[in-house]
DNA sequence: ACCTGAACACCGTTCAAGT
DNA sequence: ACCTGAACACCGTTCAAGT
């Protein structure tokens, strides 16, 4: 019975299933063709090797992790914004470990990775941007913004439950903005004629 | 024969070699025990599986890297010590980008893993003590600039090449110096009375 | 065009057997 | 005490065969 009906679409969601559930390590070929009911060989028409697919699910993560921060960043300006931002992008990592980890795969000239990268560097430089700082500034403001965040939460979770990991979270965003001062206000609920 | 002499250091060594040369993925216990004329099968009387071997090669790579950081630490001071000791770290993961993986495995509740994380930390701490920062304040920017640089070398590293990256490392030493401004001296060869 | 099923090479792991 | 070698379960991948 060929009723499937097998697309990249149906496997990758398959695919960041079981990566939710069970990790980065348990993507396996065979576990999603388990799933469909169907067997690993099969997937090999729609996808290509586990590379391939690998490649599809890290492309679903960054984009989950963008959409994420990005909603964030709404409604929201100068600190608090960044600290929204930053809040979503450790969210995100925590909530969706796996995800979280193909995130940082490789991507040697991957388009459609890069360009969610520049969207999520994006969104901080914008966060930036309504706080007052110039274009430049604002870029450079969020790539090592973000590199900090990123790091303070790969660290974390390397690291395992702890409790101080609270307290230190809040003393990173404490450093991040001495690092690049957000004034409040600007875009949005403004009333003074300037 | 039972001439080769199997003990978990020589496994271990075996396993980072493997790690420096072909990276993360290709640590396996075949290529270990080939590399040993011996079956996998004999390097379970030594390593706790696959699994243990992994927590052996994390124990070296981070030991490796406290060396590394440690060294970079001696005969500067100020801001030019900030910069060496990132130096060091980014550097090692560069050079040895296996052992860099390594260097962020789980570690649920491992005394010796946890120690190692405390003596890196504790390298950047004394940086900015001598720096003229308190034990407390020290202590906060040790964590904060730690995450700072792990992040952008993971993320520089998942990236892959490109000249920018260089440019990009600067301004993160800059925001970092702005983040704990270090005062030069106290330490070393300071020259006036006070 | 797409899936099956056999086949192959490769893992980690266990365990009885040797020494 | 330590290594061998067979055995098992599990992978990814290829490919001829069916439909």
């Amino acid at each position: 019975m060929s009723r499937m009906r097998l697309d990249p679409g149906r496997i990758t969601g398959i695919a960041v299933t079981i990566v939710d559930d069970r990790g980065f390590d348990a993507l396996s070929l065979s576990a999603v063709a388990e799933r469909l009911g169907v067997g690993p060989s099969a997937l090999y028409s729609h996808v290509a090797g586990l590379d391939g697919l690998r490649r599809l699910v890290a492309v679903h993560a960054m984009n989950n992790l963008v959409a994420r921060v990005r909603e964030a960043a709404i409604g929201v300006s100068g600190p608090a914004a960044v600290r929204s931002v930053s809040d979503a992008y450790r969210g995100f990592a925590r909530t969706h470990p796996g995800q979280f980890r193909f995130t940082v795969m490789p991507r040697s000239d991957d388009p459609e990775l890069a360009a969610a990268d520049d969207e999520l560097l994006n969104v901080f430089a914008l966060v930036y941007r309504g706080a007052g700082l110039d274009p430049g500034r604002s870029a450079r403001a969020a790539r090592s913004v973000r590199s900090a965040i990123h790091g303070f939460v790969t660290l974390e979770m390397a690291a395992g439950p702890a409790a101080a990991h609270e307290a230190h979270y809040r003393e990173l965003l404490e450093a991040v903005a001495a690092m690049f001062p957000a004034r409040p206000g600007r875009s949005g609920n403004r009333r003074g004629a300037g």
